[in-house]
DNA sequence: TTGAGATTTTGAATCATTCTAAACGGCTAA
DNA sequence: TTAGCCGTTTAGAATGATTCAAAATCTCAA
């Protein structure tokens, strides 16, 4: 079963929305708290049918809306892959992904500043940049399950 | 008007092909001609339309098909941006790509091999890397329009 | 030259995503 | 309390890139 938001997660909800100017709603409250409760990169359909199980009626549209207005205000980030259905990840600290081929899966990796540091130095002067992304895609070895 | 393959660019082809036990057909070299013609990037239909100037008969699926048999023999790569359309490019070596959002055009960006080595670096032990792509967003200051 | 197997073609099908228009909800001012 | 404004949600249709299916055509080794 989904748990709730914690205090500080349902501020920094409120917070993000209040700061563009949107409202809280039930349905943004419920699709972020799906996208905190397992954050193994969910599709949209995927957050979708997890967040039916709380409120029957929700619609997919709104999930689409919902998950686009939190890209929106910065309190989720947007994961592609080729062209596979756009995931969603509420890990807010710089990473780049591994996209796990054998099993579909995505894998944050904790990327040190140095290197995001140094990848904005190789472009020429005039370009300036507002998001990097970085993707692996490979697999694991062993019996790793993580 | 799209020049033909020099020699050197028809070896190439020639052999990827045949290394992955594929054939010739007119229809993949032209494609691939027009692929070195014009280093822009071009989406599926781009490349279509390019064709069909030297190939009226030339169909929306070869095309597909032909880029397809390409990436699949390490001729090609390709460059995938959010939701949009698939991109092509033909340069083999380690680059990053950096997409300008005010005009939509993808740059190449050289890799210094250090940062590739770095980056692998900071994978897991038992994750095993294929392919690592780097891509910028943002904005070409100034009226330079290269 | 021939035949097996690969490739191309056309048009239909798929599927994630976006759009549209109507209904809804919450807030503010009277 | 009510009226109305405006952002949000909803259902379903529309879009658009890509893939698929089946038949026709082509390529190349023998």
């Amino acid at each position: 079963m989904i748990q709730n938001l914690n205090k500080h997660e349902r501020e920094s909800l409120h917070e993000a929305l209040a700061k563009s100017g949107q409202k809280i709603t039930p349905q943004r409250e419920i699709v972020y708290t799906v996208l905190l409760a397992q954050r193994d990169h969910p599709t949209v359909d995927e957050v979708y049918h997890r967040a039916l199980e709380t409120m029957p009626g929700l619609s997919l549209a709104t999930v689409y809306n919902c998950l686009e207005t939190f890209v929106g205000c910065g309190l989720v980030r947007q994961v592609n892959h080729e062209r596979e259905s756009t995931r969603y990840c509420p890990n807010l600290a710089p990473h780049a992904h591994f996209r796990d081929e054998s099993t579909g899966r995505v894998h944050d990796i904790e990327l040190p500043k140095e290197i995001l540091d140094q990848l904005t130095k190789i472009l020429p002067a005039n370009f300036e940049t507002e998001t990097i992304e970085i993707s692996f895609q490979g697999r694991t070895k062993t019996s790793n399950k993580n």
